[in-house]
DNA sequence: ATACAATTGTTGTTATGACAAATATAGATA
DNA sequence: TATCTATATTTGTCATAACAACAATTGTAT
């Protein structure tokens, strides 16, 4: 069943990734929502925000992000405007981290997928685009 | 980054999958050790077998399995030549609820990856094959 | 203003995940 | 036999996921 094929492979990923990410200090959703932040350069992001961007569910974001804020790697205020809202930024500690794992981040990707050609690997973004 | 791809992916699969069986009452690794235990045909497994062919390897194997014990799709025996093993079989419960579940779940799999065409599917399995 | 609905986040609970240590049995060796 | 090592499973602990209920704030209609 080619779902449970994908299931599979996401979850080597998964269990890959999470490892990588250990010596770090890292989980895999804490690192991707640590990428949003700085993806916003500069600009804060509320809650929904990330979700959208996120792999989980919203209910789980608030305490992931108070580990990030324990770890000083993400502030929180509360918006002026809507006081609603919440702004998420990415501090310069959070950055720094960003930037020791990306020297080493290409290495373990290129070692998750080694195994096909890049053809292989066009192609199969080509595919996986289409079943997002 | 493709590693990452891959990882939405399957995640997407996973909760679409848990989604729909959470209306026959499994989550998806109980699901996945019924169909193990259905593929044995009769032969009793042991837990070291069954984690070997997990999605998820992990040690609360013990633990989901007795979730279906007490819903009865499992039955579990001690091994009369080796007592550390244990001998798992899936229950004629545990079969009918398979195959309820088989009628719809060729319906729900048509749905996930019903983006892309059957050539598209072919070169996505054979892809996905190399990288596991 | 006041009431009501919608938005945004937080908190509680239960189940599951990762990891480590403990238990039980079997087989080997002195 | 005593005991050491390997194997098989269970249990304990803590972190995270899923789901649901709640609280605070804002926007809108009367």
């Amino acid at each position: 069943m080619l779902a449970v094929s994908l299931l599979r492979v996401g979850n080597k990923m998964h269990e890959e990734l999470n490892l990588f990410l250990k010596d770090f200090g890292l989980s895999l959703p804490q690192f991707n929502v640590l990428r949003i932040l700085r993806g916003q350069k500069g600009m804060p992001a509320n809650l929904s925000t990330i979700n959208q961007h996120m792999i989980h569910k919203m209910s789980n974001t608030t305490r992931l992000i108070d580990k990030l804020i324990e770890k000083e790697y993400v502030k929180r205020t509360i918006c002026s405007n809507n006081r609603r809202k919440i702004e998420l930024f990415i501090t310069p500690n959070g950055l720094s981290l960003l930037n020791e794992i990306d020297k080493v981040l290409a290495h373990k990707e290129a070692q998750l997928v080694g195994k096909i050609t890049s053809d292989e690997k066009e192609t199969l973004t080509t595919i996986l685009s289409k079943l997002i």
